[in-house]
DNA sequence: ATGCAACCGTACACTTAATTACGCTTATTG
DNA sequence: CAATAAGCGTAATTAAGTGTACGGTTGCAT
């Protein structure tokens, strides 16, 4: 098979695993289902991701991507480092609380093997935390924040930010949030932030 | 069976339930491996809980007892509030992401039905939130604190405290915190409240 | 002591879902 | 235009786990 077509056909997959998985939760999500969903065959699932927790592997790999890109980004674009913090902060809550990150949560929260769980720590915290210290050094550079652990702050700032939204979301609890309540609590986040860390 | 044998016999067995979950996390926790564990039948498990969400349910409900019951002995101590306040970050945390508590989130995470959720929210951030807003309200009397939303006010203060540690816990491979950071944490937490909303 | 109700241990349907197997069809490639 | 590799659809296999049933046993009340 073209490489081209391949991808488009992964692609068309893991479309059809987040339809499944957002419809029907995780637990309730089955290969056969995700199989149908795509008209692919199940054969064809095992063969490319190996397994089940292969094929959510590969989503938590995605998304992680997509959150990745989106701090790249800012951090290439050239603003002034405070305005790019400002601007990716609904950004990122959108993402980390949408509901693909949620259910990508819940399925590693429901995972025997643990595995799921590594991965979206790897993939996710690990990887975004270090891209946001980045961020919050430059702003640091420009003489507008003042803190001495790097770590603790971007532990701060997502605290701030994201707060327990994400284990309410999964345990079900929590309704999304709007874009209105997304940028509220963003900015009021933004605000509580400098003034702790601000000089 | 007299109702003291009897609550000790439940007690064995959501030990046992507790022990079970630590050790296999919640998918690969089977009824009967409870039951063996806790030298019961699981007739006797699907007699006194009704089924497995039933038995989760008991071991949630009884869990947020412990939460309920801390705070409200601290709203009862006499002690000054900010005090008060003080002294049950450290405690408070600690129970949040206990062992116990991150298992039950975790199976709450993944309970297809979503109703371990529902009774988790339900006795756990429902009830707690409201003790806490009260704590903030008596220490907001003293003049120490100044805020216009209570709601939100609460939820700064448990952002600070807990953040994302939750979450976190339940989907990775992080260790318990110890003491020491638990204690470290909770200072902290409580410092920044204060600067935030302190008058 | 003795009857009875609840409990233990084990076995047993009954489901459900992950994998695997396989015959048929379709696309790629030399 | 074969030859062949890969994919489709579906059926078979396997493995667990939930919830139920039941004979034997134990503790409790009378």
């Amino acid at each position: 098979m073209r490489e081209e077509t391949r991808n488009a056909r992964q692609e068309q997959i893991e479309q059809a695993a987040y339809a499944v998985l957002e419809e029907k939760g995780y637990a309730a999500t089955s290969m056969l289902a995700i199989a149908k969903r795509a008209r692919a065959s199940n054969e064809t699932l095992y063969n490319w991701y190996g397994d089940k927790t292969g094929l959510f592997r590969a989503l938590v790999v995605r998304n992680a991507a997509d959150v990745r890109r989106l701090l790249q980004d800012g951090l290439d674009s050239g603003e002034p480092p405070l305005a790019v913090l400002e601007a990716l902060g609904p950004r990122l809550l959108a993402l980390l609380i949408s509901p693909r990150a949620i259910q990508l949560n819940r399925a590693a929260a429901a995972d025997p093997t643990g595995e799921l769980g590594a991965v979206i720590s790897e993939f996710g915290r690990e990887t975004v935390a270090p891209l946001i210290g980045e961020l919050l050094a430059r702003v640091g550079g420009t003489g507008a924040l003042e803190f001495e652990d790097p770590g603790e702050s971007v532990a701060l700032y997502l605290s701030l930010l994201v707060g327990d939204l994400q284990i309410r979301r999964a345990i079900g609890r929590q309704s999304p949030l709007d874009d209105k309540a997304i940028t509220r609590r963003s900015s009021r986040a933004h605000a509580q932030f400098l003034r702790l860390k601000g000089r």
